[in-house]
RNA sequence: GCCCAGGUAGCUCAGUUGGUAGAGCAGCGGACUGAAAAUCCGCGUGUCGGUGGUUCGAAUCCGCCCCUGGGCA
């Protein structure tokens, strides 16, 4: 490849091994082009997570860079890049019971009583969190419950980052909405076309906690419904779009909140030509 | 051609005895520290098919016309 870079995957679910095509993961001759690290590195069987990947994406930019190739991170979850240059609260990880145990808790209480749990073993965190944000709520549970310390204390300080904010040149690609979502249809169909429900229906047959992150992706659910004869193809298809739609517009969010200092182009092959140059003078 | 039923937000629909309209979904904006393709918060975007009429006032009542379903021919 012109840059001899190697290619790490920033994006939380083209990890998982299982989600090759609904994922839109680089395909085997995309690899051939340049290395490519971390992508379908994990089983959907784990539950990944920001912290894994910062520990593993440390690990690849540093063989990327002593076989002299370029560390290229490509992604789509803001929440990782993030953490790279600003550095990650330094939680100890939570024991698997831990976790579980709030799990079952909350299907048990529901959001409200749980929020109402946090309150009373974390009374800081659970006034900043609303009840109907389970996700937050389980979180400062399980690390009150797990360290002893309040998350709110935990996040006070980050530890310090894998990469140094100016030691990269950050570029966001940002499509039109319209042609973005066009766009995002037409993957879906193709998606189809390349085997996206046989692999559903593999992902299914192994029988996960339909909990894990991995049975979060776009597609799973509503190809699942197909598959179980609850849906036509059309509307698992339909609602599999909107639901990238959706994302997609969640990025867009982010990306004006947390890259308004980045470099920002409107396609892939614009950002790699603006890039080059400015790579050849580093 | 006749008889029914409908035409209200992008879509599916609600709208009480007439007081210029509201839900879900979609869409738009925002938040975001270990499941982030997650999770959560906010916002109604409208010639109520058209046109006459009744009325202080019509999405609501009446006439005519147009369109869509269904039925009879």
């Amino acid at each position: 490849m012109r840059l001899g870079g190697t290619v790490i995957n920033a994006d939380s679910m083209q990890i998982y091994r299982e989600l090759e095509v609904l994922t839109a993961r680089p395909s085997p001759s995309d690899e051939r082009l340049a290395p490519h690290l971390l992508y379908g590195a994990v089983s959907a069987a784990e539950a990944y997570s920001v912290g894994r990947w910062l520990d593993d994406v440390a690990e690849a930019i540093e063989q990327a860079r002593i076989e002299g190739r370029l560390p290229i991170l490509v992604g789509g979850t803001g929440l990782y890049f993030k953490t790279l240059t600003e550095g990650l609260a330094p939680v100890p990880d939570i024991p698997v019971e831990v976790r579980k145990h709030w799990r079952e808790q909350a299907d048990a209480l529901g959001g409200a009583g749980l929020h109402a749990v946090l309150a009373a073993r974390d009374p800081v965190v659970a006034a900043q969190l609303r009840p109907t944000d389970p996700h937050r709520i389980l979180r400062a549970l399980e690390v009150i419950d797990a360290t002893g310390v309040s998350l709110s204390e935990w996040q006070g300080g980050n530890a310090p980052p894998a990469l140094a904010a100016g030691e990269a040149l950050k570029l966001v690609i940002a499509p039109e909405r319209e042609p973005l979502y066009a766009g995002i249809d037409a993957r879906f169909d193709l998606m189809l076309e390349r085997g996206a429900m046989e692999e559903v229906r593999r992902l299914l047959d192994l029988d996960l906690d339909p909990g894990l992150p991995a049975m979060r992706a776009h597609g799973v659910r509503e190809l699942g419904a197909y598959l179980a004869g609850i849906a036509t193809l059309d509307e698992a298809a339909a609602k599999a779009k909107t639901e990238s739609r959706r994302y997609a517009k969640r990025q867009m969010t982010w990306a004006r909140r947390y890259m308004a200092d980045w470099e920002w182009f409107p396609d892939a092959d614009t950002a790699i030509a603006a890039a080059a140059p400015m790579l050849a003078t580093r």
